[in-house]
DNA sequence: CTTTAATATGTCAATAGTGACATATTATAC
DNA sequence: GTATAATATGTCACTATTGACATATTAAAG
């Protein structure tokens, strides 16, 4: 998947591993995250297979600056993938229920602590998709062809409305569940 | 993770791989998945750093049957695990909206045929949670000591209230990002 | 000027997860 | 009774992901 998230970005402008890793903090870690070990690897790999080249600018005594373009072949790649419709759900992972659901011979109060602490975090992270989050987006997109962009928002502002949607669902949910817990004494 | 699931399930009973994966299926699955292949590789392993032990019912001409039963060591790794308390948000995987981030240059058309068959997929997942869901977790549960069972339950019920919530929460926005892409030419 | 922090690029070992392959046993259908 | 499906157990190669380690450059602070 990194791959493809690789492809997207550098299909509208060439960039280093760290542009990418930045701009990917910036908008996709919300929904998928890399750590920019696995960027560099990806990156390398993709070189490999042909859908990146890479350049640097050899002043060399200067740090490396490995800049990538994509390749016909990359754009290929990347149009092939998004005609192939995602036609499954996928195996969501939530490690908190895994907790929860191993909780009945926790004490009450200890579980109680340990959501009031998820509480706090997905109040902040909703604070963070109502407030920064578009600004972001706008500074940290790589420069595309401005008549293209009005597009561009409506597709990114889907993925914002379901973060805040998500976060919002996730605070109703911990609230019904400290209360249930709270009463269960 | 796996692992303390399975220490989890095997802390109510001894079971074999097989038991686990079929247990798992209907219960945590929809919040945390094991191919069977997963489970088998780290419930040797879980035997070799002693969390676990096995024995097969040796008459050797049927089918191995290893049944894997916890060990104190393994008692006191879950409850270790369980007392330490999650403090961060996981960083969530959703490949649905990364096709849509990178959909801006892609016909509406077939954006909004990829929506619809997502929003088919989890109105049925909605309907699971609606109606065979808690049956499966009482059949499928591993036997234990009835006075308890009323406090499990408790917890279970909040996982799958967290998967209905989710389920209902994704279709919204499913309905909501269709009608937008539906207005957008 | 020089220490310190922030920026930037990478490698590596280990763990986690996927999906295909292999194969044996038990139950069911015909 | 035998073909077929369902049950059951495992291995293996590969890919993905994590988190620690290493290190160099540039900016800022004092």
């Amino acid at each position: 998947m990194l791959k493809y998230i690789l492809l997207g970005f550098l299909n509208y402008s060439p960039m280093t591993g760290y542009d990418l890793k930045r701009i990917i903090d910036h908008s996709t870690a919300h929904f998928w995250h890399a750590y920019h070990s696995q960027i560099y690897t990806t990156l390398a790999r993709m070189e490999d297979e042909g859908l990146l080249t890479s350049e640097t600018d050899d002043s060399d005594d200067k740090l490396s600056r490995r800049v990538y373009t994509i390749t016909p072949t990359g754009q290929a790649a990347l149009a092939a993938w998004q005609r192939q419709p995602l036609t499954s759900l996928p195996h969501g992972k939530n490690e908190l229920l895994v907790r929860l659901f191993f909780s009945a011979d926790r004490k009450t109060e200890e579980v109680l602590d340990e959501l009031r602490i998820q509480r706090r975090l997905h109040q902040q992270q909703l604070e963070l998709y109502n407030h920064i989050y578009l600004d972001d987006y706008l500074n940290e997109a790589p420069p595309t062809e401005q008549q293209n962009v009005a597009r561009e928002m409506v597709f990114w502002q889907m993925t914002i409305d379901f973060g805040r949607a998500y976060e919002q669902m996730y605070l109703a949910w911990l609230d019904e569940t400290i209360n249930k817990l709270t009463e269960l004494d």
